[in-house]
DNA sequence: CTCATATCAGTCCGACTGAAATTG
DNA sequence: CCAATTTCAGTCCGACTGATATGA
């Protein structure tokens, strides 16, 4: 079975997307509902989780690029949902905090996304979702690839 | 330590989305040097691997959205990477292959993308990489979610 | 008539590049 | 002057919705 060994399903970065697609679907549906994307979403999430912090970081963790970003934050600012201010040592920076209504608009669509994918943890077995997410971290944490300079 | 279990990096759409971005990142970066993007390469890889087939069928595989499909088919046709004919039997249906050039393009690439995949291979360890890839592929065999009826 | 397949029309958002402004 | 942070301008692509043509 040579072709085994080239099939799609063997292909991590496809096979990183179904999975992904097969959780974030119904996500996804969710959420339109209340009129965030799932990137506006994701930068919701990291300012809740880890607090304020200055765009270049906020891009890193919720994986999108920097002027991308920069629209998302004039749209999340002026639906006030989350805050800018400059820093007070280095004027070149912001620093961006997410609003009272912002830090709602997570709690209440969280506990379903829990429920969500609580259930596809039952559905997958307790110890082998554990160990993927376990996997998933160890592949981020690898850091970018050896450059082979081609 | 509460706060851990709901840390992103224990969210399984997000630690989904930031390994895969892991592993695309350096392909994405490949795939524009010769002029297609991650979403078309997704189209080739398929047909190649499985032979020609309808756009129903590819939009489910490569996980996009139908329409957006159509629209990227008339792009790769243009350039002579696919053909269209309409099926024998259900004239509703198209019949989608990939031309010798198509393959061509996914033979020159994928052997640089299974090198940067090996390379992932072995800095992850070759047991918990392929463990990763069979927990992907059980997850998106999960199929849809069960419908609470909210 | 109905259902399925594919396409079309049109809007929105984010990816991406290159330049500019600001400040350290 | 140089480097870092952020924003801006503008193009491209795909997501997404709703309507339409075609044919089983």
């Amino acid at each position: 079975m040579a072709k085994t060994l080239l099939s799609t399903s063997r292909s991590l970065p496809i096979a990183l997307l179904r999975a992904r697609e097969r959780v974030m679907g119904p996500i996804r549906n969710q959420l339109s509902t209340v009129g965030v994307t799932e990137q506006q979403w994701r930068v919701l999430r990291v300012l809740q989780e880890d607090g304020p912090m200055e765009p270049t970081r906020i891009a890193e963790q919720a994986c999108l690029l920097l002027p991308s970003l920069t629209r998302m934050l004039q749209k999340l600012e002026e639906k006030k949902l989350i805050q800018r201010k400059p820093d007070k040592t280095d004027r070149r920076r912001q620093v961006v905090r997410i609003t009272p209504r912002g830090s709602r608009l997570i709690d209440e669509n969280l506990e379903r996304n829990l429920e969500l994918m609580e259930q596809v943890r039952q559905r997958m077995g307790v110890d082998r979702y554990d160990a993927l997410l376990d996997l998933l971290n160890a592949l981020d944490q690898l850091g970018p690839p050896e450059d082979k300079g081609d």
